[in-house]
DNA sequence: CAATCAGGGTTGTATGATAACACGACAACG
DNA sequence: CGTTGTCGTGTTATCATACAACCCTGATTG
């Protein structure tokens, strides 16, 4: 048997932590928007490491828009809660209510993706959706064959709307939704599924083959709305019941700093 | 006259170009998920710079998902293409249908988030919808207020939908969209303009308030299609002269290192 | 044959030095 | 008095080097 210990050890790197900690002073609003931070020397200091991690942690932040620093001046507070990135907390999704949400919001994306395919779709973009679903009819019903070429089948759709943002969101979108069903768990598989699962698939396929806009839309929404009941997802406002991931306690390293860092939190 | 100059120092540290830089080798499949990079002594001599930049550059790839390092071992690319974290490239967003793909992204956003209000908006919701349609009518057209009461006003409609990720990517695409307008910087203003746009605010807000779906989907349509001209876009599938940005040439510092990885992308 | 251990390679961290830049103080000048 | 030029100080950005922690491999040893 193999164990699986692996994601566990969630990188505990010293930067990490002092970014975290800082994020904590902006989030908790020790340090409002515009403030200055202290010199990466002071903070260096301050949470007993070198001045090396503590820039890490600096560029870090200032890849995700918490921050913004200056050549001679500092490093400031970002003015707006203007993020450049935009990132999904996994533990939020657990909550069933943030799950349904993300999952709507796929389907808007879905739908109107299945439109713009039926408008905009190429002759090499029905060819891979073909052989996508070539794929799934092949593979058995919920082996990872099948849901890798279910996943193509959708990333072609939103390759061929010619929008790369649209492809970019989608799959981003649809990753963290993935993600959380495998988390939980609670999907049954049933040969019966795999019929009607494949079927939504093709008629999505027919309509944008045909350039049909309205009929694209509808098989998607179809579609998608048969994957919530799957998933067990009550349509319409129902909520759904996603078990809670286990915490993980991480390796100690570096005990001493690592405490005094969580300490001031 | 005051001229504006600011926003123009976008932040082109060296690790930034070294993060950029190995994101693309990722994204174009010269890595492959899996594939361990080269130590970072290797790519501190590539690129030319030293290790300490190299790492910042790691460092900021890794909190986004991308890839993962072991101490001992060597860094390697994330298994799943599974970014953590979504980002748009600012340099990607100045060409011109890379912008029209995300104004058309933000649209179906906008659309569908006014259908969701339209359906879900409480008595707090179109209060605070109407009081930045006040702020708007009070501010002079263009000006900052203005622009703080446009923004505010979308904002609401997002909140309205009652799905917390629905306005996180609504504000995320939209503050990318402001962006590039006011680094294009070639919106004309006018008096005809304000009325318009406040026109087109007033009867979005109607329908939602009035709870017509269709109705709000095909105002705030109208909206963005106004927006679009505005803008300097054609509506429909004509292609965008949006105008293009000026190269900003960036103070040179290390030219030679720039020179370098730029050339290698 | 199995366990141990030595060595090299790689990342993580520390430290010091230098260059680029911002900002205020202060003098020189009109 | 106001403006401009210069300089010194403080800060970030980058470089260079060294060491610690850790992984992997292969030889040595019992």
């Amino acid at each position: 048997m193999t164990l699986k210990l692996d994601k566990v050890n969630r990188g505990p790197h010293l930067s990490t932590l002092v970014a975290s900690s800082i994020s904590r002073e902006i989030a908790q609003g020790r340090l409002k928007p515009g403030d200055q931070l202290p010199t990466e020397a002071a903070l260096a200091t301050t949470f007993g490491v070198s001045r090396n991690v503590v820039r890490e942690a600096i560029a870090r932040l200032r890849s995700e828009g918490r921050i913004w620093s200056q050549q001679g001046r500092g490093a400031f507070v970002a003015e707006s809660n203007n993020p450049t990135v935009l990132t999904i907390d996994y533990e939020t999704l657990q909550r069933a209510d943030s799950f349904r949400n993300l999952f709507e919001l796929r389907g808007i994306l879905e739908v109107q993706a299945a439109a713009l395919a039926a408008k905009r779709r190429s002759d090499a973009d029905l060819k891979a959706m073909g052989d996508a679903l070539s794929g799934m009819r092949a593979a058995p019903y919920g082996s990872v064959a099948w849901l890798r070429s279910d996943l193509e089948f959708h990333r072609t759709v939103a390759e061929a709307t010619r929008n790369s943002y649209m492809g970019q969101f989608l799959v981003f979108v649809s990753e963290r939704v993935r993600e959380s069903i495998l988390a939980a768990g609670n999907q049954q598989k049933s040969d019966d599924m795999a019929r009607i699962t494949l079927g939504e698939h093709e008629r999505i396929f027919a309509a944008i083959r045909n350039g049909d806009v309205e009929g694209a839309q509808a098989a998607m929404r179809d579609h998608l709305a048969g994957a919530a009941l799957r998933v067990g997802l009550h349509d319409g406002e129902a909520a759904a019941e996603a078990a809670p991931v286990p915490e993980v306690p991480s390796p100690v390293r570096h005990s001493r700093l690592r405490k005094a860092i969580r300490g001031q939190a």
